[in-house]
Formats: structure tokens, C-alpha cells, sequence
RNA sequence: GGAGAAUUAGCUCAGCUGGUUAGAGCGCUCGCCUCACACGCGAGAGGUCAACGGUUCGAGUCCGCUAUUCUCCACCA
């Protein structure tokens, strides 16, 4: 047995405890038909991304519910991988390239461009993987796939074909969300909106061959120069007249078809609605309906074009312009204050521009079908079961998916516009001729495909689809998803739709989804904002088995959580706790035998059946995924139970001299110790497995040992109840000894009067040594007088310390009267409960009965407490 | 506009399907360097469970309503 230090120290531990687990081959995912599976896809960090707090939280949830299936016998898989990120890895390889050598990717062009992307990549994409193991990560890490390495190439290409066959991807002119910094188009996932302070500009619109006009208030009057239309209500009588004429466009003179559609809101402003199909999404829809002409005004770079002497300038500068030429020109009517919320892009912040462009959209609602039925049916459940409503209320209201996106970094779309015919191939392999004329004249697309095209296909993708691999026989549909809420549109909604559409069947069974990390006021950690803590800082100064601990106990599945580095702390106090109690079962140990003695004191009885206990609370509450009461029921298991009471109770056998029942503590303790580390494990792996070697044990590792199982043959309710009617005296004695402020050293007789003698007789060893006293005398008739003894009342006993110095009788008089009084008035409820016929007939019977043994020990204490008043004298 | 969450001790949070005197960590008070651990031990103080109403023998827990805070979705130009 090697000597170990009294502090624990986890920088000295974790690394080679987790290279001796790699060595060993223990994360691997292995088919066992004997066996069953669980899975776990890891949703993909970013290449680009540093662990976060957000990722830890994700990773130790994933890695403790498959430590703790794998360690229950279950064929684990726990399969890890990486996102290409399109947006995200493109920018800051293109800062990089700015940074460095003052070039643009235009300036490179796509294929070199690329290649510097896939050096990036290569340099620096495995990151954030190694930050994961610095966690205690168990994945399957020779599994690990890439978004856009060549397995995953495929499933994308297959997929996107299969569903262009199928007619469910097509490609169109539809006004999408465009980003005019990122230069792509966005999915309106990708949209965020933001109140921001603006204006309503009233307009003066003229109308044809009349006198009348009407007055149309914006917040964006440079798209003004893309109108093609004024709308009305139908029944707003005051425009009935003029439905069918024409509005005049200021500055611009065009003639404005003015329609009628229940679009507009009556009642809200003047009731009359400029049309810009080209650069509103709603105005798009009216005009669909009204056949109005679409005028694209603005451009790309959020430049106007088709606007006449605007063209070329910035929306924001043209905006100004038209303002002032509009005021000029007696159109303005007047300006007010208003606030609306504005479509940003999710990546760089910058206002979305909402334009007509050719774009290639996923056809959603036959897609969505398939996705509401499985999360209806239970095939599919959300934990907690919230989320599914969240879910399916934007599963029920989805648009068509726009999948293109106009960077380079991606998976290229596999079609090719043929120069000769028009067509369009779309081909799983690279084309070559066009498909419908034959002609090599073909150009392959431009645009790649959202990263979220890609992550959709994750669940089995990963597995090798569109191969028929043994991986997706046996471990597809996964066990569980685990995830943060702020993902499920992103996401979680498009694996499941993606699923039923490829798979036939669901990608995962449970999706587990956990809140954000906030800081310690509650905001989101952000980069801007400069108050992100680092994991990995907190790993190295308080240890991964601390952090991972401080981030699962104390909150529940879906709600949000704030950290604090003072919580790390009190974790690592843990840590230090137990590394300490097996110190001590270590020092004490003269066996190499972790199994349990043939004779069992009381002392172990209770705490083998307090195990028993934790177990079955813990295994439960693994399985309704409440992983944070789990990991509160070991901690008070290991601090109360085992460190504050058990090893207390064994010192003085191992102290003594008696030579077997030296052997039965240290082998309780031994077994006892051995079954919480199992326990704890999955929560916290390194520190665990580091004892688990030190200590004598069977097998290679803890991490492939058997989990804790509930066994019957360990239940001793009876012992359970005995031992604790000695502990209840041992901590009353103790109470009552600190309210005189009686030190320690000063010990004391202890007379106990009960009716359960032999329970406190086999306990005099702990009470002398726990509660202080020299020695006891346990006896079932109340002294002749109780004259200078202090005395203590517990459910199952009176006990009189003679301690005359330290009594002050009248003290000792008013606090007993105190508690009488108090008891009495128990008492009084008590009885008018059970005197309630309600209450008696309709509560179930041992709820009554729970009553009433609660009355008869009142009616006990109150007579002890009475009688001992007198004795008082 | 729609949906959801939160409101429990000074702070941060547990409390699952209603059933003893509502728990933990940190902080605080008192006493202890007790032969594993001062990153510790023992003992405490501190709560009309946001307000109101209802269901029930019984409500922190279920229902309704109100208030405050937060989040998501939709987006009235």
C-alpha cells in the first residue's frame, strides 16, 4: 500500500488516469449481441470552437449516463465527432487571411482558399477535442467523424439527391434572409430578432387622377424604391372606392396597383400598406396573391440598385437620401419614434436584409408529418416533457428550409446547370454531362449547403449510412440525445425529420435537454461581454471531477444554472473528503478482502442497509434522468452516513484488540467504500478510479466494473431502526452538552432509562466515544432522584447525566416547561386531527397510523417530561 | 399576440406522482487543532414556500387568477 498524501491532488492524478484508461481500450464501442446496446451521438462542437461551459455541462451529462450504462453492463457507445461550421470556420479563417497577409478569399480564389480552410482545420480542429478528455470524455475516440470528412460527404450527397428525387428539394426564387456582411443567405433559423429604436416615416402617396391620398408610415423608407403596390382591408369602407386604382410612387412615379387583402390590419395605422414584395416577406405573399411586379432594389452588399439616382448607395445612406428628397418635396407628412424588432444575423449581429433570390429550399411540411407523429406517439420523448410542446409547436409552423448558402466552406450542392438545354443535374457522384441533353457544357452549383444540412444526418450519418454498417443495426436509433433547449429548431427538429425520412425510424428514443450556463448574476457568458468561465481553468485549479460535479448537482433537467467558482470549491472539498476516508480505510487495512464478513455487527447492518437505500435511489433516479438528485443522494451518503457516522463507529473496533472483529470493520469499511465509488463513478470518474487502483480490488478498472445493483439479502430494516435510536440519543446527549458549552475532555456518566435495553446496550461503546460519556448505565426504572442531572428525552429514551456544577435548576425547570408547552400544543393538533372523521376514514391506513404513533410518542414525552419536572423536585 | 419557465433561509438552488417539525451548499453564530480530513469535526441561528381564491381529511406540491422577472416563437407596415 502506498503512502498517500493528505490533500488531493488532481493535476497529478487525472491525466494519467485517463491514458491508463485509452491504454486499455475501456471507451471503445464494442457489438455484443450478448449484450445490450446504448448509444449516445455527441452533438459536434465546431472546429473553431474552445471548450465552453456550455460544452462541459453538455459533455459530463453525456459522459455520466453512458459511464454509468456501460458500467451496467450495457454494449456503450459513445460516438464524438466535429462540425465543418460553415459560417463560423470561413470568417475567422477569413480574419486570419485579412490579419496576416491583408488578402480576401476573392483574392485567393475557391480552391486555394479551401485548402488553406483544410489546414486550419488540420492545425487546429482537434482542440477543442482534446479539451473534452481533459473532462473525463469517455468516448469512442477512434470513431470520431468530421461533418465534412468523406463518409459524411456522402450521406450529405445521398440524402440531398434522395429528397431531389423525391421532389422535396427544389430550387426557386423565394425571398429568403440574406446577410449582407456574411454575404449568404440565411435559414430563418439563423434570424434573430432585436428590439431596436427606430422611426415611422408618414409618406404622402398621391393617387391617380384624384384628390385624394393616402398616408403610408414605414420604418424603412429606402425600399420605397421597390414598391409595386398600396394595400387595404377588404372591408376598411374607407379605401373601398379606390381598390382597382392606382397609387403614384413619390420620387419615383410609378404606378401602384392599390389591392385589397386581409393582410393589412384594420384599425392600425392609416390602413393603407406600401408593397415591396422584393424586401418584405409579408408584402411577399401579398404580392404572390395580387400578382404584383417584384423590383429588386437592393443588392447584395444591402447597395441599392434599380433606384435611379440612388443607385450604389448603402441602404442606410439611401434611406436618408429619400428621407430628405421626400421632405423636400412636400411628401413627408411627419416623422415619430418607434420602436420594432429587427432580423439580425445570428453569427455576425449585422440586419438581415430580406431579398428575392434563387435559392434551394427543403419542401417541409411532408417532412414534418413523419417528425410531429414520432414525438406524439412517445416514439420519441423529451426530458423534460416541456419541450415537446416547444417542439411541436414549430414543427407544426414550419417553412420550406432555405439549404443554400453562398460561402465556399461547405459541402458543395451536387447539381450542375447545363449551358446548353438550362437542366439541372443533380447527381451523386461527380457529372460530367447533363443529364438531359447529353451536353458536357455544365457548370457545377456554386453555393454549399447549410452546416445544419449536414448535422441533421449526425445520428447516422456517424454510423456510416448510406453503407449498411453492423453499427447501425445495433446501436441505431440511439438511447439518448442529450442537448441545450436553445438547439431544437437548429437541430434537434431536423435529426428528426432527417431520421424518419432516411431511416425510416427515429434517430434517438429520449431527448435530453439541459439549460445554459449562466455567470454568477445570471447573464449568458459571452465573449462581448467578457465574463465566459473557462472549464478547463476550473479543471486544473479545483479538478475535472469538481467541475463536473459543481455542473450537475443542484439543478434540474431544462433550467437554466449559474456558476460559481465558490460551488467548485466545496465540490473539491468533497473530492478532498473522500479521498481522505479511504486514507483512513487504507491506513486500517490488514486484508486484502473486499468481501463482506460472515458476522455483521449492528453498526454494519445499518450502514449496508443505508447503501441499499442510496443505491435504489440512485439507480431511479438515473433513470427519470434526474442526475442531479442522483449525485445528491451519494454526496450525503458519503459525507453523513459513511465519513460522519460509519468510520466513527468502526474505531473503536479497530483500535481495539479483539483481532476478528478488527478484520470485520476494515472488511465493511473495504466493501462499503468499494460499492460508493462504483456509485459515484460516472460523476466523478478520475478521483474514483484512482482510489479503486490504490485499494485491494478484482479487475482491470472501475470504470468496466459492475455498477451497484438494489440486493435484498442487505436490507436489516430492524438493525436500521435499532442503530438509529442509538445515534438519535448519541446526537441529543451532544445538543444538550453544547448548550452548556461542556468541552469534550469532560466527559460524563450516562444513566439511560428504556424499554429498549439491548439496542442501547450494544451501543455503549459508541455512545461513550460519540456522546462523551465515561461510562452508561441502561436500565428501565427512573432513578430515586433526578437531583443535579441534566437530562435529555429522546423518542426511545430519558438519560440523566449527573453533572450537578453545570445545573442551574431553575434553567433546567423553565426549559423542560418550555418543551412541555411545546409538546403539549402538538399534542392538541394531533389529537384534533385524529379526532377528525374525515381525516380517519378517507386517509389511507398507514398515513393514519403514522398519526398516531406520532400521538402516542407525544402522549410519552409529555408524561417523561412531567414526571421528570417533579423528580426535579 | 402566442407559449413556457421562475418566484422556497442573507446568496445560489433542490424538494419527482399532495401525507411527520420544508432540505442542501455557501455565508453567519458558538465550541473544538477529537489518533482520515481545519478543503475538517460538533452544535446552532435563519423560511406566514410571491399575493389572493379554489379542490382536498390534508397543499410548497394540484386548479384558477394577480403581480414581478426571464426565455422562446410570431411579428402590425
Amino acid at each position: 500500500m502506498r503512502e498517500l498524501p493528505k490533500v488531493y491532488d488532481p493535476a497529478s492524478v487525472e491525466k494519467k488516469v485517463y491514458d491508463m484508461w485509452q491504454k486499455g481500450g475501456y471507451f471503445k464501442g464494442v457489438i455484443d449481441p450478448e449484450k445490450k446496446p446504448f448509444s449516445i451521438v455527441m452533438p459536434p462542437p465546431n472546429v473553431t470552437g474552445q471548450l465552453h461551459m456550455g460544452h462541459a455541462l453538455d459533455a459530463t451529462l453525456q459522459d455520466i449516463l453512458i459511464r454509468y450504462k456501460r458500467m451496467q453492463g450495457y454494449a456503450a457507445l459513445w460516438l464524438p465527432g466535429t462540425d465543418h461550421a460553415g459560417i463560423a470556420t470561413q470568417i475567422k479563417v477569413e480574419e486570419e487571411l485579412r490579419k496576416n497577409e491583408g488578402l480576401t478569399r476573392y483574392d485567393l480564389g475557391r480552391e486555394k482558399f479551401l485548402d488553406r480552410v483544410w489546414d486550419w482545420k488540420n492545425k487546429y480542429g482537434d482542440r477543442i477535442v482534446e479539451q473534452q478528455k481533459v473532462l473525463g470524455a469517455s468516448c469512442d475516440w477512434d470513431r470520431s467523424s468530421f461533418t465534412m470528412d468523406e463518409t459524411r460527404a456522402k450521406s450529405v450527397r445521398e440524402t440531398f439527391c434522395e429528397l431531389y428525387e423525391k421532389g422535396l428539394i427544389y430550387k426557386g426564387s423565394r425571398i429568403i434572409n440574406w446577410c449582407p456582411k456574411c454575404r449568404t443567405a440565411l435559414s430563418d433559423a439563423e434570424v434573430e430578432y432585436k428590439d431596436m429604436p427606430g422611426f415611422f416615416w408618414h409618406i404622402r402617396y398621391p393617387i391617380e387622377d384624384s384628390d385624394e391620398e393616402f398616408i403610408i408610415a414605414t420604418t424603412r423608407p429606402e425600399t420605397m424604391l421597390g414598391d409595386s403596390g398600396v394595400a387595404v382591408h377588404p372591408d376598411d369602407e374607407r379605401y373601398a372606392h379606390l381598390v382597382g386604382k392606382n397609387a403614384i410612387l413619390p420620387l419615383v412615379g410609378r404606378k401602384l396597383p392599390i389591392v385589397a387583402d386581409d393582410y393589412v390590419e384594420l384599425g392600425f395605422g392609416t390602413g393603407a400598406v406600401k408593397m415591396t414584395p422584393c424586401h418584405d416577406p409579408n408584402d411577399y405573399e401579398v404580392g404572390l396573391r395580387h400578382g404584383l411586379e417584384q423590383i429588386l432594389v437592393i443588392d447584395e452588399d444591402a447597395k441599392i440598385i434599380n433606384g435611379g439616382k440612388y443607385n450604389g448607395m448603402d441602404r442606410y445612406e439611401a434611406r436618408k437620401a429619400i428621407v430628405a428628397d421626400l421632405e423636400e418635396q412636400g411628401y413627408l407628412v411627419k416623422v415619430e419614434p418607434y420602436n420594432h424588432n429587427v432580423g439580425c444575423c445570428y453569427r455576425c449581429g449585422t440586419v438581415v436584409e430580406p431579398l428575392t433570390s434563387p435559392q434551394w429550399f427543403v419542401k417541409m411540411k411532408p417532412l414534418a408529418e413523419a417528425a410531429i407523429e414520432v414525438v406524439k406517439d412517445g416514439r420519441i420523448k423529451f426530458v423534460p416533457e416541456r419541450f415537446t410542446k416547444t417542439y411541436m409547436n414549430w414543427m407544426e409552423n414550419v417553412h420550406d428550409w432555405c439549404i443554400s448558402r453562398q460561402l465556399w466552406w461547405g459541402h458543395r450542392i451536387p447539381a450542375w446547370y447545363c449551358d446548353d438545354c438550362g437542366e439541372i443535374t443533380v447527381s451523386r457522384t461527380d457529372a460530367c454531362e447533363c443529364a438531359h441533353c447529353g451536353s458536357r457544357n455544365i457548370r457545377q452549383e456554386e453555393d454549399v449547403l447549410d452546416t445544419w444540412f449536414s448535422s441533421a444526418l449526425w445520428p447516422f450519418s456517424t454510423m456510416g449510412w448510406p453503407e449498411k454498417t453492423p453499427e447501425l443495426d445495433y446501436w441505431y436509433p440511439t438511447s439518448v440525445m442529450v442537448t441545450g433547449y436553445d438547439i431544437i429548431f437548429f437541430w434537434v427538429a431536423r435529426m428528426i425529420f432527417s431520421g424518419m425520412e432516411q431511416m425510416k425510424e427515429e434517430p434517438f428514443r429520449t431527448v435530453f435537454i439541459h439549460g445554459l450556463v449562466r455567470d454568477s448574476q445570471g447573464r449568458k457568458m459571452s465573449k462581448s461581454l467578457g465574463n465566459g468561465i473557462d472549464p478547463l481553468e476550473m479543471a486544473e485549479k479545483y479538478g475535472a471531477d469538481a467541475l463536473r460535479f459543481n455542473l450537475i448537482t443542484g439543478n434540474s433537467p431544462g433550467n437554466d444554472m449559474r456558476f460559481y467558482v465558490e460551488k467548485c470549491e466545496a465540490m473539491r472539498n468533497f473530492c478532498n473528503k473522500i479521498w481522505n476516508a479511504s486514507r483512513f480505510v487504507m491506513m486500517n487495512l490488514t486484508v486484502g478482502d473486499c468481501r463482506l464478513p460472515e458476522k455483521l455487527e449492528t453498526e454494519d447492518k445499518w450502514i449496508l442497509s443505508k447503501l441499499n437505500q442510496v443505491i435504489k435511489e440512485v439507480c431511479d433516479n438515473m433513470d427519470s434522468f434526474e442526475l442531479g438528485i442522483a449525485a445528491g443522494k451519494i454526496y450525503d451518503f458519503i459525507w453523513d452516513s459513511y465519513c460522519d457516522w460509519y468510520i466513527e463507529l468502526t474505531k473503536p473496533r479497530l483500535n481495539g484488540e479483539d483481532a476478528a472483529a478488527k478484520e470485520s470493520a476494515q472488511r465493511v469499511l473495504l466493501y462499503v467504500l468499494t460499492e460508493i465509488l462504483k456509485l459515484l463513478h460516472p460523476f466523478m470518474p478520475f478521483i474514483t478510479e484512482e482510489i479503486w487502483q490504490a485499494l485491494p480490488h478484482e479487475g482491470e478498472a472501475l470504470m468496466i466494473a459492475e455498477y451497484p445493483r438494489f440486493r435484498q439479502e442487505l436490507c436489516f430494516p430492524e438493525d436500521e431502526v435499532n442503530f438509529e435510536m442509538v445515534m438519535e440519543a448519541i446526537k441529543a446527549v451532544r445538543a444538550r452538552r453544547a448548550e452548556m458549552n461542556v468541552p469534550p475532555s469532560r466527559k460524563s456518566h450516562l444513566i439511560i432509562v428504556t424499554g429498549k435495553a439491548k439496542a442501547f446496550a450494544e451501543g455503549e461503546k459508541f455512545i461513550c466515544k460519540l456522546a462523551y460519556a465515561s461510562g452508561i448505565h441502561v436500565t428501565d426504572k427512573l432513578p430515586e432522584s433526578t437531583e443535579g442531572m441534566v437530562s435529555v428525552i429522546t423518542d426511545n429514551a430519558r438519560m440523566f447525566m449527573p453533572m450537578a456544577e453545570l445545573v442551574d435548576l431553575e434553567k433546567e425547570r423553565a426549559r423542560m416547561e418550555k418543551e412541555l408547552a411545546n409538546a403539549k400544543k402538538q399534542l392538541d393538533g394531533q389529537n384534533a386531527k385524529l379526532a377528525n372523521e374525515n381525516f380517519v376514514s378517507r386517509a389511507p391506513e398507514h398515513v393514519v397510523n403514522l398519526e398516531r404513533e406520532k400521538k402516542a410518542k407525544l402522549e410519552a414525552l409529555i408524561e417523561n417530561l412531567e414526571d421528570s419536572l417533579k423528580k426535579l423536585g
